[in-house]
DNA sequence: GATGAATGAGTGTTCATTCAT
DNA sequence: TATGAATGAACACTCATTCAT
């Protein structure tokens, strides 16, 4: 990469950091592209040089978040096969981002449907890591024969909610880790035997 | 109540009335006052004689509708002490007015603080309802001494996310409809001895 | 009218007045919304209350000057069933308002198709007057039998192009009276039998 | 003209072509120079470094576009000294590029006028021809004689004004050769003695 | 009490032009 | 000579709220 290359990277990297912060701060409907462009130091005009509208820039935000994401996720598949565990190490990704996921769930609803799409797409690659274990581990006969979708739908409804609404279940800190351990004890209780 | 009062109750009354219709069409932030108004067939200037801003409208329409909403509750209540029984009414009702509760769940996380302690105040008087039923059962010895806070947020969580992400589930139709028997299904598998 | 209608009405006229005055000076294309209001002594979004947007408030006011125009004009008809004369008086019409008809005839053009078909409707309820007239004259054996359709777009077209390159025929002053004469002593030559 | 005059050459013509092309499909004004330089293949600066601004990329594109026609004019005008075969030919040439003349045409009145000036200027130049032609036909006896300026106008105003609004007079095809001739018929008759 | 005309800050997006590379 | 990232003024349009009538 050249200097220029180096450049434009470093200032579309400054928009998706500002776009981030931003987002966490005020939700993603509230927040002005002019506002973005100001907290990045750059031209409003220059937003829409990286980005052509709001909503792409919103999507590739997204897309960096919920890739790297997705890649740990896989990472902890690898590691283990016990559900209880995986839940564990899932939540505490979240908690990581907790700001970012918080304000994603909370708007995701408001959302133009091609970005809904694209989130849930997301959440379905980390669905399937889950979907995976489990029917490991009804096979091995070590959880009931519980209808996996539904079951995971409770799971990820209820992080969901959390995340959601997590102003009002938290004033500061982190509602994930205030619920972690009951979020597991309820769900590894639906799948026992 | 002379003349001028009950008119005056009137105007508000149309004045709600409007606006619970296009919030469930087009959600209450994508709602303008004017068209409310318009709707209600009276000036715009008029609604904010009787609401001193947006927010407290919304307030409003909530007020009435949640505590209808929970005196139904509440007389469920009285005819059974049966969870299942109670769940399957409780999720009946929902579907009755889910356009509201969809539009509700979908766009409470946007709203200020003020209003979603509102809205989540009126939830936990329906939760209390739940709570106490769950208490008589654990007592009387036909469920699992169950932490009943944190079974009722895995509860109200996934009908919440079910709601908010209504139009990602079902193209049209219900979907308390649709997640109505896996829902009650998993619910009494948690409180399963 | 109460005073309030008065007021409106007054408001909607300095709009009006204001979109003239600037739509001479500058074209429709390059004259803002912004700019007509301050003109007008009106907040901007003042403007949007009284037309919905931009087209049309260019229509509103091409309604009142053409139909303004279309009434005289049929007024004319009535006067006289010689064609020059008509020509006569109709181009004396338009020299009247011949700052706004030439920034009109510059930029029909690049109008949007609804608009210029308004503005070309407008015009056709003109050509038709010119129509009976000649139409009579023919019958009456005055002049020669030609086709009125032709003989009439190339009249208008002329007129056109004057309006339209106005500032590159005269500096200042009139091109309508400029090439008054010329005008009418072709296209009597061209009826001549 | 050495190797790096060639280049610059060969890229300031693809800029000219770009141009055109993208002149014709959207109008000048709705061009912007960035797509011009992306169908040249070059970087958007690129252009700038031809051509000061857009404005002068216009006139140069003009310049060359109308002294080629022209030039073809003046070799018509050697063939024939007949108006009417002079006027079939022009109308002929045209039509090889009415889509050119269309959005010229179209878009013209709103130039800046040292834009304008030098469109004229061309078109003058053509005038002149048809000038001469019918001056010696005027001596020869064979037209009427009228005042030449004034006739030409006319012509050219009516010619122009097929081709300003020729989206509202055919919807596919060519004006020039609807109107062909009938524009012939009428401009002789002008002529006739 | 009711009206509705007016406000004005705010929104996302475009594009000719500049200039460091 | 060529590049292309950055600029920033400009644009049409929205809407909760105010206040004279």
């Amino acid at each position: 990469m050249n200097k220029r290359q180096i450049q434009k990277q470093f200032t579309r990297d400054k928009i998706l950091d500002s776009a981030k912060q931003i987002f966490i701060e005020k939700g993603i409907i509230n927040s002005a592209t002019l506002q973005i462009a100001e907290k990045a130091g750059i031209a409003h005009g220059t937003l829409f040089l990286h980005f052509p509208n709001k909503d792409a820039l919103v999507i590739g935000l997204l897309d960096i978040e919920l890739l790297k994401f997705s890649d740990e996720i896989k990472q902890l598949i690898i590691e283990t096969d016990e559900i209880d565990k995986l839940l564990n190490q899932y939540l505490n990704l979240i908690k990581k981002e907790e700001g970012f996921f918080s304000s994603l769930a909370r708007e995701m609803p408001s959302y133009k449907s091609e970005l809904r799409r694209k989130i849930l797409f997301r959440e379905s690659l980390i669905r399937e890591h889950f979907h995976q274990v489990i029917e490991k581990g009804i096979r091995k006969g070590i959880y009931a024969s519980v209808d996996i979708p539904s079951v995971l739908t409770f799971l990820f409804g209820t992080i969901n909610y959390y995340l959601s609404l997590k102003s009002s279940f938290v004033h500061s800190g982190s509602v994930i880790e205030k619920f972690h351990d009951q979020t597991i004890e309820i769900f590894m209780k639906i799948l026992k035997k």
